[in-house]
DNA sequence: GACCAGGTAGCAA
DNA sequence: TTGCTACATGGT
């Protein structure tokens, strides 16, 4: 079984597996001693995901970002944690707001994540009117009920289902589950992957507002949602998700960005989060502020 | 027992 | 276009 180790003084700005992984933004991982969002971290516990069929496995000690895998694996291990993303030129650059500089501070190695994109679509659609740990509850009951099972190193992963194993759900089977009506939204967006009718990935090479639209297709998925899967899965790190936590930072402390609308508000703030001139990191930025805002005290 | 959580679809004006 | 409102569930 291959196994690596990426020194955390060779990452630019460090990294923080704990509160990437815990922040909110990907559902796809779980920790193996079962103690997901509790905040008592001793010890360095290994986190899994399932990516094309393959477990990946990581953890973080004193000086290093250790993964196991079934396959050589780190290249994927950089590419899901954005481990290349140089965090003090985004942050030496970023806006100089009080807020923003206590947000950097308190979720400091804190990395966006590339999640694969369909698991990633599905777990957003399932985070409307949620909160983060049942997020990650109901992607962990998918997985186990409509997931591959995936054997690795004697013991048994679930990866998370397909576009065609979602789409052989019925509404009723996942209203069970206690997906309330997010339910149909699930089923009828995996039906139209699966059946061929649209796929994620045309996003891809869209200017960011098109690529934001082009996802709002899908059944479940407003501009929100949209701007999730852009900014964890696609790439588009200017993406600003305006969520409850953001809006009642604009409402606070950027009130001049609230334009009433979500495409003017999200415009407005991506140049007041974007670093120099226009909205690059924007949605870096936006990440800190959430898991400050969400989570301080 | 309200109130709230990483909102959206459907419908009326 | 914009402005309601219904929608499930579980925790505080």
């Amino acid at each position: 079984m291959p196994t690596g180790a990426i020194p955390t003084a060779s990452l630019a700005g460090g990294m923080d597996l704990h509160l990437t992984l815990e922040s909110g933004q990907s559902y796809l991982w779980r920790r193996e001693d079962g103690r997901m969002y509790e905040n008592a971290t001793e010890g360095s516990p290994w986190y899994y995901t399932v990516v094309d069929g393959e477990v990946v496995r990581v953890r973080q000690t004193e000086s290093a970002i250790e993964w196991h895998a079934s396959t050589e694996a780190e290249a994927l291990v950089r590419e899901l944690l954005r481990l290349d993303d140089d965090l003090p030129e985004i942050f030496g650059a970023a806006p100089d707001e009080q807020m923003l500089e206590a947000a950097y501070e308190y979720a400091r190695g804190l990395r966006l994540v590339a999640d694969p994109v369909f698991p990633n679509l599905i777990s957003f659609i399932l985070s409307q009117q949620m909160r983060v740990e049942r997020i990650h509850s109901m992607t962990t009951t998918l997985a186990r009920e409509y997931g591959a099972e995936v054997e690795f190193d004697g013991g048994t992963y679930h990866a998370f289902p397909t576009p065609e194993e979602l789409a052989g759900a019925t509404e009723s089977e996942l209203r069970d589950l206690a997906l309330g009506y997010r339910a149909p939204y699930v089923v009828r967006t995996a039906e139209m992957v699966a059946d061929g009718d649209a796929h994620p990935n045309e996003a891809l090479g869209l200017s960011y507002e098109d690529a934001r639209e082009s996802l709002t297709r899908f059944v479940g998925v407003g501009d929100k949602v949209a701007d999730c899967v852009l900014l964890f899965s696609l790439g588009y790190l200017e993406a600003v998700p305006l969520d409850t936590w953001i809006r009642t930072a604009i409402e606070d402390h950027f009130p001049d960005c609230d334009c009433g609308n979500y495409a003017e508000t999200s415009q407005a703030i991506r140049q007041r989060f974007g670093v120099g001139d226009g909205d690059d990191y924007a949605g870096y930025v936006q990440t800190y502020v959430f898991h400050y805002l969400r989570t301080r005290e």
